[in-house]
DNA sequence: ACCTGAACACCGTTCAAGT
DNA sequence: ACCTGAACACCGTTCAAGT
């Protein structure tokens, strides 16, 4: 009679889950993956310590979820690039590059946490599938270009390889703080052009 | 006057520190950073859980010390393989990415530990250092390249960053089991042919 | 100088019991 | 179905005290 809201809920929460998920979120990107406690999760929460357990079988299963959230996002992000239309073949892997590191300029805790080598044999199906969807925009790309013979000939797995390390190294790099973000946002396009065209002179 | 040994030293050993970092390098490798704990390491020497208190401040102070000498290990493999004479250019950057993917193939936890964005700040001048001297050999190495003519003109920090980035791609892939590493290995050749010529066809 | 042993404040996980 | 509260076996860190 007294409290103010939720008269028909049970208990604190109608999603608790995705309470926990948006929490969880919060203090990986203000303190790292180094700071995450299901206990204190709950506490900010409002619920048990235990209450968590109930969505969550591990502190492994929450970390994959946020994985696997983060994922979704890159991937929506990375569609969005790599299909805008009326772009070169160079503007649309510059425009791949940049949304691949504007994510990991924004996310670096989480872009970390999504290539760490965890991955609970369980939920880890639907990871894989997401990690295979990442690489799946850029595998589209590279086999279009390679139909109008704008990129080298060869196994297309290979090249893309090439270039899905070439943009992974500057994202993990960032994410590392071994690379200024700024400065390398400001030299993706020289990057991109670099990669298509090559170190050694024409 | 019943022990056998150590009939000079005090309590049970004569390298504490060496014996810890030892011991922890083994569980970092067959375990992973999560399975690390100061006390069980101290139990595994046979020590009370407190000593290695005496030789590191803290838990990230003995991973700051992995990591560093992860980073002198690494060191003196890309040292050597940037050394060797008689090379042409791409041999030699042939080799520097074959000795960096081959420790990432044998140190996959240790590279994540190495790259991990955490670094205390008291100790991490000596971990800057170790870093700049692993970007070192490859920097010499594309500034003398580019002396000669056999690499692009332009800012010679972005081209090294543009190399760095490839193959710290790849080892990143590879350690985070998103590339096979046979697989990245047996096709490193071309991968730098296609670094130094690029994904466009000539 | 180097280590011990107890103490403190935390964890993750489990499980009977409540609603 | 969903959560609580107590319990268990662990942590990292600190600090007086021992040798």
């Amino acid at each position: 009679m007294s409290r103010m809201s939720s008269t028909s809920r049970p208990y604190h929460h109608g999603d608790l889950r995705a309470a926990l998920l948006k929490s969880a979120e919060r203090t990986l990107r203000e303190k790292g993956v180094g700071a995450l406690s299901l206990r204190e999760l709950a506490r900010d929460t409002g619920v048990s310590h235990a209450a968590p357990g109930r969505h969550f079988k591990d502190k492994q299963a929450l970390i994959d979820a946020l994985a696997l959230d983060g994922y979704e996002r890159l991937n929506r992000a990375l569609g969005a690039a790599a299909d805008q239309p009326g772009l070169t073949f160079e503007g649309r892997m510059t425009a791949l590059a940049r949304a691949y590191l504007g994510f990991a300029v924004e996310n670096p805790e989480l872009l970390e946490l999504m290539f760490a080598r965890k991955h609970d044999p369980d939920g880890s199906a639907q990871l894989a599938a997401a990690v295979d969807q990442s690489l799946g925009s850029l595998t589209r790309m590279m086999a279009d270009a390679q139909e109008r013979g704008e990129i080298v000939a060869g196994d297309p797995e290979r090249i893309t390889t090439v270039a899905a390390a070439s943009l992974h190294g500057l994202a993990a790099l960032i994410a590392s703080c071994a690379l200024d973000a700024e400065e390398a946002m400001n030299g993706l396009d020289e990057h991109v052009h670099l990669l298509l065209h090559g170190l050694k002179p024409r």
